[in-house]
RNA sequence: GCAGAUGUAGCGUAACGGCUAGCGCAGCGGUCUGCAAAACUGUAUGGUCAUGGGUUCGAGUCCCAUGCAUCUGCACCA
């Protein structure tokens, strides 16, 4: 174990060295819950899930925080992006939010992402929001307007634009949006706005009624449950300005100390090399993805491209990763057919030396800023030998094979997710299934027996169209549920 | 305009400065099979690693320059 990560601050591959040994504190920029999550939400999230599913499996106790943004999050236009589909729906705001943020986790669900440990709401935190963002005027690194708005004072922070390279005089050329009224600097940024009546989310505050700035909710919250300075920050790329940049100017200013050590950040899921965005409408649900290709194969194509680089979407590219763990499963399904029937002993043993020497170079993949693609050629690798040995007629003692089926399920289950532990991969051979097929099966071998290939052939096309696939080996017919 | 990223076989992607540039997908053969499928294996002298220099015993990798293409962010987004 001897991990390094691409820090984005620092620009640099450095070590990894938790602030407390043994211990990983984690916070990464959540969804905001107007809509249902599409294929770039589940890149950076799937990316995230294999980050912490490895720090756990090297033995980090991980306290890993994402947030669900449902307040403060604008539009250019001025309005708060739940509100306006809360208008369009007819609904509630809370019920908006609360539709979208069991869809988002249904879809996690659907894609094998572990849970974080806490999924803090950013309107479930409005008090401690209020409470930092007095604590910023306080130390005069913010400023109330005449209208009750908050802003903070990117003047009084020296390091802003130290995340992403910008430069404060340079970014006003650039500007798209008009600047509000009242503030100082074109570049502050809101703490706090306040409301209109008729705005449907509002909470007191010293300031008025109104509601909180959105990146005031990661400062606080990651605050509130990491600590003022903690482990890992991750995220989209996307975000790293103004977003991360501000998180950062609000944690620093106040705490005076450093807010996270190493940046993590996702490269993008582009359409035809452009972002997957709900602006450009080039964007595919998860739902919708999942009805054509298993949440394996969604991972694995995911993971075939770095965590920092974009991936880009195509039917092509998801076929061929559907493909390739196709190809994986051919070894796995064949693992645990010859397991059903495997003599004791320790006959294969050696084998156990290829094991090692494949999860010693997976796990050394791994450990190069999470190299998921690396580390899935290393299992790729792995599955050629496993096949060579399995077709090689030679025995195969039980405890090779169990060996082997411990190593998928430790790689390719425990840390990449995409290696399901059942057997039954698509929740159709139920028992009585598996019987009916077996008995044309036997059927078959009957007629091929005879040499009634019309007979044989008329059954495995007939199961084909169906979907199920029969493959005749030298021990007997297996098959497999499409 | 400013900040940054990328360019490696038909396609998608890897490679602490060090074996013949790896893996997957697709194509075409071979072995196996009654035929398939799967698997293994071979093949396209399958790669001028964007271009041109430099450093080095050694460069896809480090440095400089160039131009092309594409992408990301610039106060909207994971």
């Amino acid at each position: 174990m001897n991990l390094q990560v691409f820090n984005r601050l620092s620009r640099e591959k450095e070590a990894f060295q938790p602030l407390v040994e043994g211990q990983v504190k984690m916070y990464v920029c959540g969804p905001t819950v107007y809509d249902h999550a599409h294929l770039g939400h589940a890149k950076t999230y799937v990316a995230f899930d294999v980050i912490v599913r490895y720090l756990r499996y090297a033995g980090y106790q991980v306290r890993y925080v994402q947030n669900i943004t449902d307040v403060g999050h604008l539009l250019d236009t001025g309005e708060d992006r739940i509100l306006k589909k809360a208008g369009a729906l007819s609904i509630e705001p809370m019920a908006v939010v609360e539709t979208y943020t069991r869809s988002y986790f249904d879809d996690m669900d659907a894609l094998g992402v572990v849970r974080p440990d806490i999924s803090p709401r950013a309107s479930g935190h409005v008090p401690e929001q209020i409470a930092m963002t007095q604590s910023l005027i306080k130390k005069k690194h913010a400023y109330v307007t005449s209208s009750g708005d908050v802003y903070f004072d990117v003047t009084s922070f020296p390091e802003y634009g130290k995340l992403s390279g910008q430069n404060l005089d340079e970014l006003i050329g650039g500007m798209r949006v008009e600047v509000a009224k009242g503030k100082r600097h074109s570049a502050d940024f809101a703490l706090w706005r306040h409301a209109e009546p008729e705005h449907l989310m509002q909470w007191d505050s010293p300031w008025g009624r109104g509601f909180p700035g959105w990146h005031i909710e990661c400062s606080a919250m990651s605050a509130r449950y990491l600590g003022e300075t903690f482990d890992i920050h991750g995220g989209g790329l996307e975000n790293r300005f103004p977003h991360n940049e501000c998180e950062i100017a609000q944690s620093e200013a106040l705490n005076g100390k450093p807010f996270a050590r190493y940046w993590l950040l996702t490269g993008s899921l582009t359409v035809d090399g452009v972002k997957m965005s709900k602006s450009l409408g080039n964007f595919v649900t998860i739902k919708d993805a999942l009805k054509t290709y298993r949440p394996e194969a969604l991972r694995l194509f995911i993971l075939s491209s770095h965590y920092s680089s974009p991936v880009d979407y195509s039917k092509a590219a998801l076929e061929a990763a559907q493909s390739g763990w196709e190809r994986l499963m051919g070894a796995v399904r064949l693992t645990r057919y010859m397991l059903q029937d495997a003599p004791d002993g320790d006959a294969a043993a050696g084998f156990e030396m290829v094991l090692d020497e494949h999860k010693t170079r997976f796990m050394t993949a791994m450990d190069d800023d999470f190299n998921a693609p690396a580390a899935l050629g290393v299992l790729y690798d792995l599955n050629r030998e496993v096949n060579t040995l399995l077709n090689s007629g030679e025995a195969v003692g039980r405890p090779i094979l169990d060996a082997i089926e411990q190593a998928y399920l430790e790689l390719g289950g425990g840390i990449l997710g995409i290696i399901p532990a059942e057997v039954n991969e698509t929740g159709m051979d139920s028992a009585r299934q598996d019987g009916l097929i077996q008995i044309l099966i036997e059927m078959r071998n009957e007629a091929r027996a005879h040499k009634d290939f019309a007979a044989a052939d008329n059954i495995r096309t007939r199961l084909a169209d169906l979907g199920v696939m029969l493959e005749d080996r030298p021990d007997g017919t297996v098959y497999k549920v499409q």
